[in-house]
DNA sequence: ATCTCTATTTACGTTAACGTCAACGTAAGC
DNA sequence: GCTTACGTTGACGTTAACGTAAATAGAGAT
């Protein structure tokens, strides 16, 4: 049996499987957010790196920055700090729940108004189709 | 009695009610997602100007860029338009509901995500209270 | 040995969404 | 008539998040 769980991924793939380019990757590296192992000048992404990855990505598609996602993936490595270090990581992570409650909201509104526009949408071409017939 | 409902707003009284500068505003006109009357050369927003700016802020709030959430505004103007017209509209629609729709699941995951490690995070501040007593 | 892939670094280019002057007009209040 | 407050039009600056091109290196296949 070989050493578990310690598959590495190359840049190539890793960029194919979660559609980003390996500019992209290098980018992400180059600021900190991501840090691949190194043999020589390879780069080697960890399943640690994947799923940092995919949380980064997430964030993105939430409207946050690369640095705000970073935040939030961070907040999930709790340190066990000390009583303080707590305090101030449980604050942080109200902040960002109300943040995204918020962004709930303004979601349900806007699907609600979608779909009203959907409704009269589809209403009116019922009338057409009524109307003047089956028309191809 | 005077001629209803048509009261404008000053670039700045806007600016200020919705918490973005002046420039913003102008930049908004200049893109044109804006269309704010003139009057010489100063402009005049209505309350339609209002609306709109309410809903493309939203849009930006929910990740979308000017450009998006400027598309999104304009479906609510159902035109009244064609047969095809409005099934080309429908389909836009069920596109966009498609994308709010994902990035609710995303927002689910890092809300449950975040939960979890308040939970983690609560759970560690409250042993160490019990166990050092309770220093301030 | 050469070709082909994938990788690397360096570095300049690009787009969106404004910020930040500068220079000026105008209406209100004193 | 002067100040103060708010408006206007350029026009250049800035930041984030990559794109893109050039020159180079190592590993495998033929």
């Amino acid at each position: 049996m070989s050493k578990a769980n310690d598959a590495t991924y190359a840049i190539g793939d890793l960029a194919d499987e979660f559609g980003v380019t390996t500019r992209t990757l290098r980018f992400y590296e180059e600021k900190g957010f991501l840090r691949p192992e190194r043999r020589g000048r390879v780069r080697y992404f960890s399943q640690a790196d994947r799923v940092r990855l995919r949380l980064l990505l997430r964030g993105k598609r939430l409207g946050l920055s690369l640095e705000e996602s970073a935040e939030i993936v961070d907040l999930y490595q709790t340190p066990e700090g000390s009583k303080r270090q707590l305090k101030v990581l449980l604050a942080k992570l109200a902040e960002r729940r109300e943040q995204l409650l918020e962004q709930a909201r303004d979601l349900e509104a806007t699907l609600d108004e979608l779909g009203r526009v959907e409704q009269q949408c589809g209403d009116a071409l019922a009338r057409l189709e009524t109307h003047s017939g089956t028309a191809r």
